[in-house]
DNA sequence: AGACGTCACTTGTCCTTACGAGTGATGACT
DNA sequence: AGTCATCACTCGTAAGGACAAGTGACGTCT
């Protein structure tokens, strides 16, 4: 480190200076680092020293490093996809999402039996262990490559009330809404929104950078019945999908939620 | 690697061995993990592999290590605060946000003047370099300890037609919306989610720990004219705090959002 | 009894060395 | 001209050694 001394250990003071000159502009967005070789030399540190530097760059979504190529500075560019999460209808009445005609299954949807766990459980208002129908999907984005994880669960009960939604429980979601309006409920949504780091299966099926979190969105169908008719899951990559959402004031003031 | 040849690297194998014994409950959350010594004996490698199977297993919030004392299973528990996104109105017509009594103010706030960003500007629907009120919070809920980044936004134009904005652009969000009804506003808002990696100064002033992605909200406020009035940022560790929202079905299709 | 130093344990930092593996250009051979 | 081997460059993986620094318990000294 022929720089000047910085609080920490030496590798976060190469850090910093790297990102000093990234964020100065030094290297532009997509511009090549110097390499691992030109870094031990310029601050004459050894390559461990350097490559923990570059890592904690990594972590922090900065930089991005290909194998046999070099680092380059990541482009700290808007998301490519906004998803509006919005629901509105027709003057039919049926069902419109923003941007549900704009997947595309990936792979063939999956449906299966299973049961709750303590979270879903929680979200549907039943215990733990009650049997549900589910759907797995895989979407893309055409447009941007964008991958999306999508899940459908539906409580054995709903099911039974509603046969057509269990006959086909791998259909688009706007149908199923479609289908509980058939039957007479007047529908609106909750959705609970988090940000978590990726499994790691996740960040292969999502094909996600490094350091990129997902946003995991869980959206519950309530019904004119008391009690809640599905649940969907959405994981996505935060680094190229953002959410919208539209708010209107409540007459009533709301109730608080937990916490 | 005494166990059996998975595939990639040695050290992913290591953290894919630890992973597995996490996830099959092995290491209940909270528990301490082996030491890197005994992880060693244990698969027969290196230190530096070790520490690079831990260091992964970091990075995807799956354990928490503790200089001295060692790696422990962190807790994958629910968030301790949601954030309810609604508004409501009181009978008397004064607002009303579900979060908004809980925070405190950890520093005072500082008002200040500023000018829009690309990104500012665009929320905003002005150009670059505007003029505009800002005020930056750092505030805490006493309950959870979670702490959040809390910035308002205001257009220099807008302050200048409902002057007691900006006499006080460091009110609280709720009198602000006041303020504008009583100019005869009738308010909605749009919201932007997203999810990112901290920044270094984002990670100390909201005390998160590793490989924790905090989530970005951007809150605009539209009024009875067309043009946006306010801008609110908030940022909020992701491992602390969750969103909720409410969505009924709109009358009329919903615009196509861009991308 | 209390304060404090020491020690054994933990992870953190840093070095050297060596080889494996992906990438792209160069040049030789067909 | 086209094909393919080679080479030089990149980052990735792995080992071994040494010392620093945080933590808590144990034991000694006051």
């Amino acid at each position: 480190m022929t720089e000047i001394q910085r609080p920490g250990a030496l590798y976060q003071q190469v850090a910093a200076a790297i990102r000093e000159a990234i964020l100065k502009g030094e290297f532009a967005p997509g511009a090549p680092l110097p390499s691992e070789a030109q870094l031990i030399e310029r601050y004459k540190v050894s390559r461990p020293t350097v490559r923990n530097a570059v890592a904690a760059l990594r972590a922090e979504g900065l930089i991005e490093v290909r194998h046999g190529k070099g680092s380059f500075v990541r482009s700290d560019g808007q998301p490519s996809v906004t998803l509006d999460r919005r629901v509105s209808r027709t003057a039919e009445g049926r069902f419109e999402m923003p941007n549900g005609a704009v997947w595309d299954e990936t792979e063939e949807p999956t449906p299966y039996r299973s049961h709750t766990t303590t979270a879903t459980g929680q979200l549907l208002e039943l215990g733990e262990e009650e049997a549900l129908f589910g759907c797995d999907r895989l979407l893309t984005d055409p447009a941007s490559g964008t991958r999306a994880m999508h899940r459908t669960l539906i409580p054995f009960e709903v099911a039974e009330e509603i046969p057509s939604l269990a006959d086909a429980p791998d259909q688009r979601t706007a149908s199923a809404y479609w289908l509980l309006t058939q039957a007479g409920h007047k529908l609106w949504w909750s959705e609970t929104v988090r940000a978590r780091m990726p499994l790691p299966d996740e960040r292969t099926a999502l094909q996600l950078p490094d350091a990129t979190p997902i946003l995991h969105l869980s959206r519950v169908t309530h019904g004119t019945s008391g009690r809640p008719l599905i649940l969907e899951e959405l994981r996505v990559g935060a680094d190229r999908a953002e959410l919208a959402y539209r708010i209107t004031a409540d007459k009533e003031p709301a109730r608080r939620a937990r916490g």
